[in-house]
RNA sequence: GGAGGCGUGGCUGAGUGGUUUAAAGUACUUGUUUCGAAAACAAGAGUGUGGGAAACCGCACCGUGAGUUCAAAUCUCACCGCCUCCGCCA
């Protein structure tokens, strides 16, 4: 959500970022419905200052046919307050919904676009991986290795569903241990920083695994996914399912204050992520590219706003050492403004190399939202000199894992169909430098 | 799931219809004192919103939402959360 004022003094800037990101908004239709919650409203105290003073009196005043007749008189102002308050509601009501719809404003450096054929790329790390055979997608080799289960979970929960086993489940969690440990380890967390040129303050991740359901009242503040059919809906218990840790990581603090001294406080969220994918029937079916249930690491930093654009830059560091760590090539995309994400002002997407579809598909994505999300949770930072405003919040994932999973299999696939293990994981896979 | 209790500012905690502008303590800020600190003493200070250049003034906020009343932290109802006990359970 934008700050009402900030929406009556730069109502240009405001329009113009709803248009680039192809959403339709009425901020004439806003601004007159505010001119008109501003004078109700003024009224309405007005009259609740009377009623205030005179019921003082009354209190204190002892003649009794006084008050019988003041009492008379403030029952009828109270009539008034009453029919007011009932038109200020009206007007609210309207009026929220319209400020609920406004998206946040892109960044100067998004590009413009209608979709994703606007998104740019930014930098390219590593060099495709070369092979002297045909390589295989990662189901055909998943499936031959016994290691990734589609029809069995077809069969048992429908489509979009699998069963990973064996080695891919040690690789797994290789991979999430491996990630833990680097975002709880300050010096290497430094050195992240200071090979990215960013000098910032090095709290390290607090490692949090959240609740996997939301209530539909938290998920509406985070400004996610917002149309109901992406998400399982369980109404009998007023609950949804969370589509991405970021929705019970970026909601921990609402309604609260941090000191200024506290941030940046930042999260490193495990967790299982469920989606409905609705409307990408027949898209990516094939194995385990999009599923309606996968787990990630997720990282969630709450930051003071002068610093937010840094804390992004950070984390996108911390993405691009995980795959180089990995060795597995990829390039950055800037996110263009008709397919970024409505509480973004600036989105960063990372795509991996994956050679059995001989294209860069999405792993990453970090979104910076500004002041978008604090001000509809209500998180805010009380400064040194005392003034209270909005924190800024920035998400971003470290490794969504059945894509990241693809990416190792892919990359690191052997002419016999086996897969050559990367060197970092193998201390949690017993040593082992195959799965075959 | 059943029974009981509780929800007040950063924290502790008083307040059961009307000079309550939410007591007091604590933590916090500033000052006095000190070589400096501690302690002591003094003063200041909640959040949001509307008006104002500012000083300041108004309104709202005691878990959330409705209601009763001239007047609600206080009474009524619903919901949410926490605690204790019982039941069930990894």
């Amino acid at each position: 959500m934008l700050d009402i004022k900030f929406i009556r003094e730069n109502k240009e800037i405001v329009q113009a970022g709803a248009v680039k990101k192809h959403v339709d908004i009425d901020i004439e239709k806003l601004i007159a419905l505010d001119d008109e919650r501003l004078v109700i409203l003024k009224e309405v105290e007005q009259l609740r200052t009377e009623i205030n003073r005179v019921s003082n009196d009354i209190g204190r005043d002892q003649d009794s046919a006084l008050k019988v007749q003041l009492i008379e008189e403030m029952r009828i102002v109270k009539d008034e307050i009453k029919a007011k308050e009932e038109k200020l509601k009206e007007i609210i009501v309207e009026w929220q919904k319209i400020m609920l719809a406004i998206p946040n404003i892109p960044s100067v450096d998004t590009p413009e676009g209608p979709d994703e054929s606007g998104n740019q790329v930014i930098r390219t790390w590593g060099e495709k991986t070369v092979f002297d055979f045909t390589p295989k997608e990662h189901f055909e080799l998943g499936k031959d290795l016994g290691i990734i289960d589609t029809e069995t979970a077809g069969e048992v929960a429908g489509s979009r569903f699998a069963y990973l086993k064996g080695d891919l489940v040690l690789l797994q969690f290789g991979i999430i241990q491996m990630c833990l440990e680097m975002l709880t380890n300050k010096e290497t967390l430094k050195k992240i920083a200071d090979d990215a040129g960013l000098t910032i303050n090095i709290n390290s991740f607090i490692p949090v695994i959240p609740p996997v359901f939301i209530r539909p009242n938290a998920q509406l503040k985070m400004a996610r996914l917002m149309k109901p059919e992406d998400h399982y809906m369980f109404p009998n218990d007023d609950l949804m399912l969370i589509g991405s840790a970021e929705h019970t990581l970026g909601s921990m603090h609402m309604d609260k204050i941090f000191e200024e001294n506290e941030l940046p406080v930042r999260y490193a969220g495990y967790s299982t992520a469920f989606r409905r994918e609705a409307g990408t029937a027949g898209k990516d079916t094939n194995g385990i590219l999009r599923q309606h249930q996968f787990d990630k690491l997720e990282m969630e930093v709450f930051s003071l706003p002068e610093n937010s654009m840094q804390e992004q830059n950070f984390l996108v560091a911390i993405q691009e050492y995980v795959l180089k760590t990995l060795n597995l090539p990829y390039q950055v995309i800037s996110v263009c403004t008709g397919d970024m994400g409505f509480p973004d002002s600036r989105q960063i997407d990372i795509e991996t190399w994956m050679p059995g579809q001989n294209k860069y598909r999405e792993t990453h994505s970090s979104d910076s939202t500004g002041g978008f999300q604090a001000r509809r949770l209500n998180t805010r930072v009380r400064r040194s000199d005392g003034k209270i405003e909005h924190v800024h919040m920035n998400d971003a994932t470290v490794v969504a894992i059945g894509r990241v999973l693809i990416g190792i299999i892919e990359n690191y696939q052997q002419a016999d169909g086996s897969i050559k293990i990367p060197e970092v994981l193998r201390k949690y896979m017993g040593g082992k430098e195959f799965i075959k």
